[in-house]
DNA sequence: TCCTCTTGCAGAAACGTCTCTGTCAACAGT
DNA sequence: ACTGTTGACAGAGACGTTTCTGCAAGAGGA
């Protein structure tokens, strides 16, 4: 009687299971798993066997089993810092998306998914999923979760350089640095006299590096530094700030905007105080987006190169849950790209791309 | 001899089990596991002393074990469909970055969490992640991964109306056509005489829905189409298929563009051939980006609500996952917006309407 | 013929949790 | 005093894999 239960328990939860396959097969168990596994020593006829009985009753192992057994869950954590309630930042800034696109392709193309987690340490949630490693996206000084997870020995990479004592295992950034320093330089040559800075409040590690670089380089040429702050999280206070800075009385005749919407929104204060770009004002941020290549002027701008760093992460962190010492440096620098676009050369050859061609040409 | 092995084990590899936390409180397991899980009749000394134990091992209950036995694993598929090798379109479309970010929240806010998965159907990832339901943006007609997790009785949830007969548990979209007629209907009463549609090749059902439209609008009025299509997911096809619309003989002193980027493609194109917004040509775009609120001239835009969309997808999955008969409809349309803007109103003062400056006007 | 080695497969023990089914004491009701 | 009830906990399966170990049978060598 008893003898007859465990066949149907597996039918009966509708799903089938490996014994199901087994039994239907007329083999055992181990030789189930072996064959779909491809591991074990199995004749190819018992092997092809299996699957096709596998196949025709739409076998599916368990995920969960197969973790709990392995203690690999094919799992990665993708979480960015939070700056309001929303639990992302996808929107605001094209780097995000972008970098989450790539990190997700790297790590499909090695057999990983990615969840994505809040940066909160919301433990239900947290605790709830089983990582082999993550991915922290500007982890702050002391990110309690990160800590956390390394104490439990699952690897840890971040999108930019920890701050502090944070023990991530691996870490890819630009060199935020000499990206200020070179656009800078790149704005004096073209002209420019006095640069601004449109940068923000917050006290993550990208705004720090790239406002001091700014200061720095206003103290080494002689020039006072001339910047606006605001809370890069909100979309509006960027038009507000720009606005700001092209009311001082010690307007600059060159900008640059730590923030992607920053182009947009000097190129609409311009407008308001009458400035022609780049004749009267040169200008540069730092974006992902692709708008900047059709806005009236075209807009130079800085890549981060986000797909470079979310492969970039997603390597390391791979490597480090396999165990390979892959030889690659767990401090990763991606260099950044300038766009030279016209905004930020002065009288520059004026024909674009193609001239216009319509009956008013 | 035997018997002191158990909780060594424990140790050894790593993390505690609930095996160590009820050694070391010196209750049973079921004790433990009722303490943490709040169930069973246990006096509240027990509870909090066993919590206490638990913290000071830093216990973490195995999520795999957890799922294995519960059968519920608290992780949501989230998957789009590809245009190109690549697996996403995040990037392309600000819509996509702001549905997955509203899902991801809502999810987050009950207990689950959202993992990205590939359109295709990459065996190895799918069958390797316990998922208690999937949310598919914009599947297409007979998508092979939504009938295999049908079949095995997993809830799926559709961002866009189902094509065909495609088995799917709820689904939330807009009303497409709808909203394409108030966009024409808006622009004829801002003077069109002939409206332009900018579309895309692909044969999901947002393209064809609003094409459809289009056409429909246009017998119904009288109008000869005049349209362009483009492949949607190449982000230069776009400003050539702006160029060739306005190029045209025909040309259309209207436009409509079915996709994000297409507003700045117009404006562009129309800036080559001379044509001034809204004077000579109004201009409409569907978009969830910010900046064509800054633009010269500022863009009327078409919103998908892509947040309420996310939202109210998330909703009905978790519903349908926990077994609530929320009293939600399954099938939910989420009503777009029109942002009004400059480039879609003809200038007060005039009130005749402004002859076609074309060889055919 | 006997021993050894390989092949082909089966048994059974984990992995760590939840939960159903007890058990034992204390206590109240008749 | 005997039984029924309730509170507080313990035991012992599952859940569905993977994988270590082991057994039988045949092949090959001496």
């Amino acid at each position: 009687m008893s003898r007859a239960e465990p066949s149907r328990r597996g039918s009966r939860h509708g799903r089938a299971g490996i014994r199901d396959v087994a039994a239907a097969a007329g083999v055992s168990i181990t030789t189930v798993s072996d064959a779909l596994n491809g591991k074990g020593r199995l004749p190819d006829a018992t092997r092809r066997h299996v699957r096709e009985v596998a196949d025709r009753l739409g076998y599916r192992p368990s995920a969960a089993a197969r973790t709990l057994r392995t203690g690999k869950s094919g799992l990665i954590g993708l979480t960015v810092t939070t700056y309001g309630d929303e639990p992302f930042t996808f929107t605001e800034f094209a780097y995000f998306a972008e970098m989450a696109r790539a990190a997700t392709s790297a790590a499909l193309a090695r057999g990983y998914a990615l969840v994505i987690l809040p940066a909160t340490s919301r433990h239900d949630v947290w605790s709830n999923v089983a990582l082999d490693g993550t991915v922290v996206i500007d982890p702050s000084d002391h990110d309690p979760v990160v800590s956390d997870l390394v104490r439990q020995g699952i690897p840890v990479v971040s999108d930019g350089r920890p701050a502090g004592t944070l023990p991530v295992t691996a870490w890819v950034d630009n060199d935020h640095e000499a990206a200020v320093l070179g656009i800078l330089d790149h704005l004096a040559a073209a002209g420019a006299r006095r640069i601004g800075l449109l940068t923000g409040t917050s006290t993550d590690t990208y705004t720090r590096l790239s406002t001091h670089a700014y200061l720095h380089w206003c103290e080494r040429v002689g020039q006072d530094p001339v910047y606006e702050k605001y809370p890069a999280h909100d979309p509006c206070a960027g038009a507000v700030a720009a606005d700001r800075l092209l009311a001082r009385p010690d307007r600059p005749d060159a900008v640059y905007g730590l923030f992607d919407p920053n182009g947009t929104d000097l190129l609409a204060a311009a407008r308001r105080y009458g400035l022609r770009v780049p004749d009267d004002l040169l200008l540069v941020c730092c974006s992902e987006s692709t708008v900047y290549a059709t806005t009236e002027p075209p807009i130079t701008t800085l890549s981060l190169k986000p797909r470079r760093i979310g492969t970039a992460v997603v390597q390391l962190l791979i490597d480090a849950i396999e165990g390979l010492d892959s030889g690659r440096p767990v401090e990763q620098v991606i260099p950044t790209e300038l766009i030279v676009r016209t905004s930020s050369q002065r009288r520059p050859p004026r024909t674009t791309v193609s001239a216009p061609r319509g009956p008013s040409g």
